[in-house]
DNA sequence: TTCAAGTTTCAAAAACTTTCATTTTCAAAA
DNA sequence: TTTTGAAAATGAAAGTTTTTGAAACTTGAA
């Protein structure tokens, strides 16, 4: 027999492999009821993880006609996406949380869907865009010198918005994780402009995927210990994992 | 067996592919009825993602050669590109300038190509992403509480900015020209950015085509003694160009 | 006018949802 | 370690919605 995360998996490497699938046909590999799979392709849904049609699933909005992309891209940002849709979970109603730039936090910000309101604080623009046709969301982009390279905005030029508020939580994406080094990012002024968000912010919570780990970046954020939660994929050691617990910070794995 | 939402994504693909497509080849392809093929085909017009025509459906618009709606619309935006063109020569190598918000100052950002190095203030996230692609062009967003409408911030986030820098242009798109009320926008904290960059800027030139003059938004930004410079077309009446220059304003007509 | 193309109506089948009772899981208490 | 209880997971059953195409009827192009 087999547990609903290894039929979660199944499903997702399937339509990771196959582009769609249907119910039917779950039904009689996976040996449950058409409830169960729509009860699980519902979850998936609402992870932004897939898309349910009429008998199944796909993986890509059937609606639009997708552009090419390259196949490891793609992978790789199925898993971006994955690590996003795990941290847009945590996004409650009526929360006021920052968003730090990079793709990570972008793939999370494509996932938040909130119910009631919510306040967005961004030096990312494409975050912003992202969020502002959404009537639910106030989207308040910082300012600051944009970095070609990121399309976010860095440098001190925001300190007195970032002096005046408090966030509940901060999403932030980040080049390096190292146990004892701390965070870290390519470029000192970004990584001056985040460490002004976790003042701010009740919660730091940390999105990277695993290849992130052991890394040092040019600019130092903060030490480890002033990290709340970490999502990240399957490829960190148990070491590591156990090492950020004995820290008191919180591991999810997707 | 072929689920609906995957026979949608055939015909959208064979669309794009073709460019266009019979219900009677459709049916045999797809092994369904015309009555389906013609559900189906409506149902992708009504998302906007084909035409259809008599016998099956073209990706683009068969009638489009006589719409006055879309030539008129399309020569609107024909005339803001030669205002913001006119506009972008006054741009010159080591200039500092701001650039506010609208689609004719976003028509100048991106006819703006300088030779030496060119620093832009602006408060439009899409001027920002126009210009920060080039090398030569180093861009600082304002900060702000993003406006669902025109994807440009708003509001008293960036005073400090504003207040410690001084340009030598600012290039202002506006809602309304009156000789009496002065200029005016539709959103009171739009104008009140608008204001603050007057107060940092050496010269103010605004763009507006000629069916802005006469007309009074609900903002008002400032008096029309402080303008120096109008672009716009010829359909401004020559009592108005008169009015203008005896105020000591310029006017350029494209 | 002629005839293929298109629409509408209707009924059957498949897919889907909801409800609810049963089973499983997991962690705390004994 | 075993017991216990609450929460999560599961699926049968009943009811709802969607999909589909045959048939009858209408429309539009040559």
């Amino acid at each position: 027999m087999i547990n609903i995360a290894e039929r979660h998996q199944y499903i997702l490497n399937k339509i990771q492999i196959n582009g769609s699938l249907d119910v039917q046909s779950l039904c009689k590999e996976l040996n449950v009821s058409s409830v169960t799979i729509r009860k699980d392709l519902k979850l998936l849904e609402d992870k932004n993880l897939l898309f349910r049609t009429h008998g199944g699933a796909t993986l890509n909005n059937p609606y639009t006609v997708d552009k090419p992309v390259n196949e490891k891209e793609h992978l790789q940002s199925a898993e971006k996406m994955r690590i996003g849709a795990l941290g847009a979970e945590l996004v409650e109603d009526n929360d006021s949380i920052i968003i730090a730039s990079g793709t990570t936090v972008l793939a999370l910000a494509r996932c938040i869907k909130p119910k009631g309101m919510l306040t967005v604080i961004t030096s990312a623009l494409n975050v912003a865009l992202e969020l502002v046709h959404n009537s639910n969301i106030e989207v308040i982009q910082l300012g600051g010198l944009l970095r070609k390279t990121s399309s976010s905005v860095a440098g001190p030029y925001s300190d007195n918005v970032l002096k005046n508020v408090f966030c509940s939580k901060l999403f932030l994406g980040v080049d390096g994780i190292d146990l004892e080094f701390g965070l870290t990012t390519t470029n000192a002024s970004e990584a001056y402009l985040n460490r002004q968000m976790i003042d701010s912010s009740q919660k730091i919570i940390v999105l990277a995927d695993s290849t992130k780990f052991g890394k040092r970046g040019f600019g130092r954020i903060c030490g480890i210990e002033e990290v709340d939660h970490i999502i990240t994929d399957s490829g960190i050691s148990n070491h590591t994992i156990n090492a950020l617990k004995d820290l008191g910070i919180k591991v999810s794995i997707i």
